[in-house]
DNA sequence: CCTGAAAACAGACCCCC
DNA sequence: GGGGGTCTGTTTTCAGG
C-alpha cells in the first residue's frame, strides 16, 4: 500500500497539509516548480489515496466544546457479536472523535469531545447501557499542548 | 469565546467539515440557501475564529506510517522550567500529533505516529534523554476504528 | 438580509519543449 | 517529465430590491 514519493512530492504534501486553500501557483512557487507538474503530482497522489479528504478545522472552544476526554476501556467480552455492536455504537456517536483497538491489557482508547463533564457522563451512561464493559478510566484533558492533523513526512 | 450559531451556520460547518473542496453553489444547494449568504456566513465564521485552517487529510498507511502509539506519562517534576522544556520538545517533534496535559495521576498523554516500533523506540529514547520522566506507558494501536476531524455540532 | 450580475481568479487540460 | 497558454468554472465583490 505504501507509495514511492520523492522530495518534491513531500514538499507539496507539506504545503497542502499546512494550508490547502493555497493556489497551485503559490504552491508551485514555494516548492520550486510550476503549475502543471504540481497539479499532475497532486492528481496522482489523490488517485493513489495518499491525499484524502479536504476539510476545515474548527475551533472546539468557539463551538462550546470545552471538554476533551481520553477513555481507556477494558472489556471481558471478546466475541465478534459484542465487538460489532461496540464499533457500531462508537461510529454512530459524533462526540467520539477517535477510537482505537489496542494491544495489551487496555482494550480500547477513545477520544471524546463534549461540552462539559455532564455531557461526558451522558455519553458514558449511554455507552455502558448499550454494551457491556468491564472497566473504564476517563482521563480529562486540562490543556491541549499540541494538536495537528499533519503527518510527519520523513524521507 | 463561544459564538452564537444558528441552524444554517451549523449546516454549513457540517458541509465544510465533510468536504471543504465543494463549491459555494453546491453547499448553498445542500443547505437550502444561495451563494452570497453562504459566503457571508463563512466569512464571518472565519473572522470569529470558528473556522480555522483548511487542510488535506493524508493516509498514514500510504505514507508508510504504520504504527500509532498512545503514550501515558507520569512525571515527578512539576516546575515551570521542566514543563517549558517538555512542551518545547513535544512541539518540535513531528511524530507527536497530539499532546494533552491531564487531570489525575497520569500527567500527559501523547499520540505518536511512526513508521514502526523501532521508530517509536528512537522517539522514546530521544524524549527521555531530553527531559526527566518518572513513568511511561505506551499503548500500541492495533486498529483505527474511527478517526475524524469533524467536531460534533449539536444545537 | 437576499438576488443577480460582473470582474478577478484559479483549476483543468491542451500542445510544445 | 516540465513550461506556458487557454478555456471553463468558481470566488469575490457590488448594486439594487
Amino acid at each position: 500500500m505504501s507509495v514511492r514519493l520523492d522530495e518534491m512530492d513531500r514538499k507539496i504534501l507539506g504545503e497542502l497539509q499546512e494550508d490547502a486553500s493555497q493556489s497551485l501557483d503559490e504552491i508551485a512557487g514555494k516548492v520550486g516548480s510550476s503549475k502543471t507538474p504540481v497539479w499532475n503530482r497532486i492528481r496522482k497522489m489523490k488517485e493513489a489515496g495518499v491525499i484524502g479528504r479536504q476539510t476545515v478545522l474548527l475551533d472546539p472552544e468557539a463551538l462550546g466544546l470545552e471538554a476533551c476526554f481520553f477513555v481507556l476501556i477494558r472489556t471481558s467480552e471478546h466475541e465478534a457479536e459484542w465487538q460489532k455492536k461496540f464499533l457500531a455504537t462508537l461510529r454512530a456517536r459524533p462526540e467520539v472523535m477517535e477510537a482505537h483497538r489496542l494491544a495489551g491489557d487496555i482494550d480500547y482508547i477513545l477520544k471524546v469531545r463534549v461540552k462539559n463533564a455532564r455531557a461526558y457522563d451522558t455519553f458514558y451512561q449511554a455507552l455502558i447501557s448499550e454494551v457491556k464493559i468491564y472497566n473504564v478510566t476517563a482521563l480529562l484533558s486540562m490543556e491541549e499542548i499540541k494538536s495537528t492533523t499533519s503527518m510527519p513526512l520523513q524521507p
